[in-house]
RNA sequence: GCCGGGGUGGCGGAAUGGUAGACGCGCAGGACUUAAAAUCCUGUUCUCGUUUUCGAGAGUGUGGGUUCGACUCCCACCCUCGGCACCA
């Protein structure tokens, strides 16, 4: 072995004789010793690997190996999330097919993964672009649809009119322009799939307690999921003449008594006798009935039923000016965008619809207002005004000049009228002016005033969820086709899919409205029955015809009514009906890019891998698995992923989503396990060196290729497993960088070294022994916790040791310290490996080493010895001479230590073998 | 506003109740070299005193507390990064 270090040498030579020899194929797991590690697979962009993928591909990549040394079968795959708009734009501007780009970056992805020394089982590779594999995406997609989780409905999305396309949520920049093009977006009401994902919530939810899995994801996912306890209140709804009278319906004909002739403005208060006729009902949503003796007005969202009533002259308002301000109003609120109405922020506009709400519990007329600051999709789009214990509600009636009352006093006693927002008391506090509530606190008034209202009829308990149903069809090429036929004939006779074939139902774990009971069954059937009208005419393709293949296209530009380009493929969106067998349509959108990624960690761990690498019959001839996912699931034993790595920004969407598909398979019997990721931990990000984002335009991209050249790969993964802790954010250093490539370069000098390597019989250090044993127990802990830096300086450490210390090393210890190095720098301990120890079998299939307990025991040992906590001096004892009396009859030896105690009288606390302490005083 | 992470030398960080600053970078001095680079050796928390070997004090965002002993546990606060947010 020559003495210069030169990892060009021998690095492309291992690359290939890794592969030859199939050193990393997964082998069959056995239960107890299976290790799947799985790091989150790439979008394979044209940039290529930058250095944040080398960092969270070599943490796993260490996982992965360490568990291989450590005798457990272990799959470690990697495959492509091929599908996505970057590719698709890519291929607009280069006027090329979006599957050319993606597998020409697919190619430049595993050359670098490869250069990386990363252990891919690459008989495993999956890409979510391929027909084989798709085929199941659509298979699962009919599934959901069969048991009731998709259906197609007009919703509004996002829309850019410039680009003609629809767009996702996250498409939308904050100041509501497309990322893309610049212009503003507007919102556009579309037929879009949608998966029912809210009806897992209650699952999703139970699901993350007991996963291993960072705290800060855990709660992101519980925040997504937004679960809230409260209570729907349902109000009379009454009109008032102008001489203050009860007006039942729109007639006016008056009912009641006598208003009060003190009635204000904005209310009126006292025993009253109920309107026998109330003009409609409002149901408004709250968390904190406790505050409703405060309540002095209602909003409702324009999009509220009460007020579309109002608009379309269902609920008659006598003032025609005062029905063109509220049609006024309305209108422009609906025109606005969700950002337009959030960025408007404090100012709180709104309208009066001239018509009152009753307080059951004072009886108070409560003014119903239309404001845009409610929300349609959250709770009933309802509110009740409590203007005295919530900031938008003051705000709302300071602007509109309605009552603030006081029925909570915090802390500070002040029972003042309300007039600052300084005064609002929101989180504790004593209930006031609120009937029998008053004194209480406000916890314990919530529940009783939510049983009283139960009680009275007047509420009903409910749970919601922040979490919305999932937009699961775009308007673009590079997709998977939605598998699904419509046929308007059938649809104008009123069948549906489900008149026609027996679906078997099953009871899933939902989220439910029976806060008493923690798991909530309800069966599919229900779910069937919800949307069966929605769906009239719409037919899924049978298993014979998947998958059923992406056309090639001529321009990938949406049309001018924000269709897919699909739609101009007339021969391929002409089928016939596979209920009728007449002329029908294929859906035109496609799935969005989460599909394929929501599934892709069990397709690695098929027996079958859905790949057309894999495949040797010809396209035309793929199908799902006979006996569909079950057969080849149920006899996997991979699954659960063991272990999954990736970054934090997929702490909801992608991690939310596979979990619900999960849930709704197991439900479904399909696989056999609920949540598919046992543990998470997440990779900080990479910045660029002058603490930036690495960006082209910024001129500080780090290209892998360039370090390896430079360095090799093992400094590279040295560097970027030991530069921080792996879940934190740090910034490049190529200067840092010098160190892992010195402490690489003084490994391969020492073991070239025969004067560092004992051969049997010479002689030999016993104290650096003892120090390696400690070394492996460090590391065996270490690396499977993820503490990747520790591991990486206890191997420094030893080095350092070994180094100076001018006796020489055993030859088997000098092996197993090589072991230790190998699942962080692959190709030097292989070369070593095999050329110093000439071994024959690669190091990275060789037994993890074993700390040997008897090794460690030292001679001596250092105690600390304190006065008063301070450490005054350093006893050296021997290993059998730790016991208290020695220990303290030698630390009293110690001039420093008389110094500082003197004549004085002490305490002793000894902590054996560790320090001990004497106080004075 | 709410939720979560974090705050330790010039820098990345180590230490989860027991010698604070491991390991690495940088820096300083030295060796090698005609020179530079590379490499190696020594030192490196701050302040003060002896100026050599050492000694004293301070010190982990701030202020309190618990403890023989606190970066670590408890209470209050400040700063910072990330996520969510007119969620009723």
């Amino acid at each position: 072995m020559s003495k210069d270090f030169d990892p060009q040498k021998f690095e492309k030579k291992w690359i290939e004789k890794w592969e030859e020899e199939k050193v990393y194929a997964a082998g069959n797991p056995s239960k107890e010793r299976k290790m799947y590690t799985l790091v989150m697979f790439p979008y394979p962009s044209g940039a290529g690997l930058h250095t944040g993928h080398a960092r969270v591909y070599t943490g796993t990549d260490v996982l992965a190996r360490f568990y291989r040394m450590n005798g457990y079968q272990v799959l470690h795959p990697m495959g492509w999330d091929g599908f996505g708009l970057p590719a698709e734009n890519a291929a607009i501007k280069e006027k090329k097919n979006p599957r050319e780009v993606t597998e020409s970056n697919i190619a430049t992805f595993k050359r670098q993964m490869k250069m990386l020394g990363f252990s891919y089982d690459w008989e495993k590779e999956i890409n979510t672009t391929d027909p084989e594999y798709y085929a199941i995406t659509q298979w699962l997609f009919i599934q959901f649809f069969k048991h009731g989780l998709l259906y197609k409905k007009d919703t509004p999305v996002y829309y850019c009119d410039f680009c003609k396309t629809g767009l996702a949520q996250e498409e939308v920049m904050a100041d509501g322009t497309h990322e893309r093009c610049g212009n503003v977006v507007t919102k556009k009401k579309l037929p879009q799939w949608i998966f029912k994902i809210t009806t897992y919530a209650e699952s999703l939810l139970q699901g993350l307690e007991g996963l291993d899995w960072p705290n800060g994801i855990l709660e992101m996912q519980k925040n997504w999921i937004g679960r809230r306890e409260g209570i729907n209140i349902t109000y009379d709804v009454v009109q008032i003449d102008d001489r203050g009278r009860w007006v039942a319906r729109s007639e006016g004909s008056p009912n009641g008594a006598d208003p009060d002739s003190s009635r204000g403005s904005t209310g009126w208060e006292g025993e009253r006798d109920r309107p026998q006729q109330p003009v409609d009902t409002i149901t408004c949503f709250t968390t904190r009935p406790d505050t409703n003796f405060g309540a002095t007005f209602i909003v409702i969202a324009p999009e509220h039923k009460f007020a579309q009533k109002i608009l379309q002259k269902k609920i008659k308002i006598q003032d025609e000016a005062q029905y063109q301000s509220i049609e006024t109003y309305i209108k422009s609120s609906l025109q606005k965008t969700e950002r337009e109405r959030l960025s408007e922020g404090g100012k709180k506009t709104g309208v009066f619809t001239g018509f009152y709400a009753i307080n059951h519990l004072n009886n108070r007329l409560m003014p119903v207002w239309i404001s845009d600051f409610v929300l349609a999709d959250v709770g009933t789009a309802a509110v009740v005004g409590v203007p005295g214990h919530d900031m938008r509600d003051f705000e709302f009636a300071k602007a509109h000049n309605i009552d603030i009352l006081r029925v909570v006093v915090g802390s500070d006693r002040d029972i003042s009228p309300i007039i600052r927002k300084e005064q609002i008391q929101e989180e504790e506090g004593t209930m006031i002016n609120s009937g029998f509530l008053d004194n209480m606190d406000i916890h314990k008034a919530t529940k009783e005033i939510m049983n009283y209202l139960v009680q009275k009829g007047w509420g009903e308990m409910v749970i919601t969820y922040h979490l919305r149903d999932w937009i699961f069809s775009r308007q673009r090429y590079w997709g998977e086709p939605i598998p699904m036929v419509f046929c308007k004939k059938c649809a104008g006779d009123k069948i549906s899919y489900w008149d026609k074939h027996e679906v078997e139902t099953y009871d899933l774990h939902v989220s439910g409205r029976d806060q008493s009971t923690r798991t909530i069954y309800k069966n599919s059937s229900d779910l069937i029955k919800d949307i069966k009208e929605t769906m009239y005419g719409w037919f899924p393709l049978s298993d014979k015809d998947l998958p059923l293949k992406l056309p090639e296209v001529q321009s990938y530009e949406p049309n001018q009514s924000g269709e897919s380009p699909l739609v101009q493929m007339r021969d391929w969106v002409k089928t016939s009906c596979p209920h009728c067998g007449g002329e029908a349509r294929r859906e035109t959108d496609t799935m969005p890019n989460w599909a394929g990624s929501c599934w892709y960690f069990f397709a690695f761990a098929m027996n079958q891998v859905p790949s057309s690498k894999s495949q040797t019959s010809s396209l035309d001839q793929i199908s799902p698995p006979a006996g569909g996912l079950k057969s080849q699931i149920s006899n996997s034993s991979w699954l659960p992923v063991d272990w999954y790595i990736g970054g934090a920004e997929h702490a909801v969407l992608h991690l939310l989503y596979a979990r619900f598909w999960m849930h709704a398979l197991h439900d479904m019997k399909l696989i056999p396990f609920r949540e598919p990721f046992r543990a998470l931990r997440n990779v900080g990000m990479v910045q660029a060196e002058d603490g930036r984002k690495m960006s082209k335009s910024w001129g500080n991209v780090i290209n892998p290729d360039d370090i390896v050249e430079k360095f090799g790969a093992d400094t590279l993964r040295v560097y970027e497993m030991f530069m921080a802790p792996f879940s934190l954010e740090v910034a490049w250093s190529t200067q840092t960088l010098r160190g892992s490539s010195r402490f690489i370069q003084r490994i391969w000098q020492i073991y070239s070294d025969s004067a560092k390597i004992a051969k049997p019989g010479e002689s030999y250090n016993k104290k650096t022994i003892a120090e390696l044993q400690k070394v492996i127990l460090k590391i065996t802990v270490d690396t499977p916790n993820v503490k990747f830096n520790t591991s990486i300086a206890a191997l420094m450490e030893f080095l350092n040791i070994w180094e100076k210390n001018e006796e020489k090393l055993p030859k088997n210890h000098a092996r197993d310290f090589l072991k230790l190095l190998a699942p962080f720098a692959p190709f030097i301990t292989e070369e070593i490996w095999q050329s110093i120890f000439d071994e024959t079998t690669s190091i990275h299939t060789s037994a993890w080493p074993k700390a040997d307990a008897q090794l460690i025991t030292q001679e001596q040992l250092y105690i600390p010895v304190q006065v008063n906590g301070k450490v005054r001096d350093m006893i050296i004892v021997h290993e059998n001479e730790i016991d208290e009396k020695r220990v303290l009859e030698k630390a009293l030896k110690s001039e420093k230590i008389q110094r500082w105690i003197k004549d004085q009288k002490y305490k002793i606390i000894y902590i054996k073998g560790k320090i001990l302490n004497l106080v004075t005083a």
